[in-house]
DNA sequence: CCGAACCCTGTACATAGATACAGGGTGTAT
DNA sequence: ATACACCCTGTATCTATGTACAGGGTTCGG
């Protein structure tokens, strides 16, 4: 029967773990934060996943890539199962976040351009109690 | 002799602390993390530091703030105390550092460029099950 | 039927950089 | 002399994101 079929999904958090090229731990893990659904259990207890699992696990890394945290992701998540919720709560997320990866850049820039101002004063040969860029952190930038 | 004389300002933690703008418990960390020196103490245990003592945690917090870590802030430190490492050997660390920040920039770049593809995508009046967003993350970016 | 390879829970460890007690002792101003 | 601010050590806690056991039980291949 076709049903026996459908059940071949019942898989185990190793298959998915695989898959979805994340540790068992990783799931346990994510279990336990409330980013994945608690699964089903068989009879000697082990977690039984659809094969949906791995497109969740995915979705997670894939947010994550693009600079959500396990929190955000979390939100994000729940944000979906709201059906009173637009396109537009999701794209408010997005556009904070493009704010915030926008400050880091500036941040490491502004850091950059501290350290090659520094390294322009430095003469290679000089010795080390002379080094201009020491100085400056002991001085003040 | 002056020798003696030069500078024996007995300050305690919280005088440094205070004028160095940082907390007493993170004088402890640093010195317990070998950033600063171990102070000498008076008759009941209390440190006693030289006035350099601010100049020394005032090095440490500038250098954070041009992205070095505790570690690496430690390595510089003691390039300081080798008398035969030239300037070269701390502006070889600026300039790792400053790729290092290239790196991370292009990072944040690459994350931010992808969620304003995503934000373009996005019809706000939309209902949360065809969010562009979303969907992306489920598929693959 | 045995051992390997899985699975379970619960807890500890790891990174970095602090910050916060708990439970004492000290220094000083009134 | 007492209140209060400061100091001490040692340990625990925090954030974030996992990773690594320890000490079991289960399932599968041969």
């Amino acid at each position: 029967m076709n049903v026996k079929v459908i059940k071949m999904e019942n898989l185990t958090i190793g298959q998915i773990a695989k898959q979805a090229a994340v540790g068992v731990e990783t799931m346990r893990f994510y279990e336990r934060k409330g980013l994945i659904k608690k699964p089903k259990r068989n009879v000697s207890g082990y977690r039984q996943y659809p094969l949906e699992a791995v497109s969740q696990i995915r979705f997670i890394k894939r947010a994550q890539e693009v600079g959500f945290s396990l929190a955000e992701i979390k939100a994000l998540l729940l944000l979906r199962l709201d059906s009173s919720k637009k396109c537009e709560d999701v794209k408010a997320r997005a556009l904070a976040k493009i704010n915030e990866i926008k400050g880091k850049v500036k941040d490491l820039n502004r850091m950059k351009n501290a350290l090659l101002d520094l390294t322009k004063a430095c003469d290679t040969s000089s010795d080390i109690d002379q080094c201009p860029i020491l100085k400056a952190f002991d001085d003040g930038l």
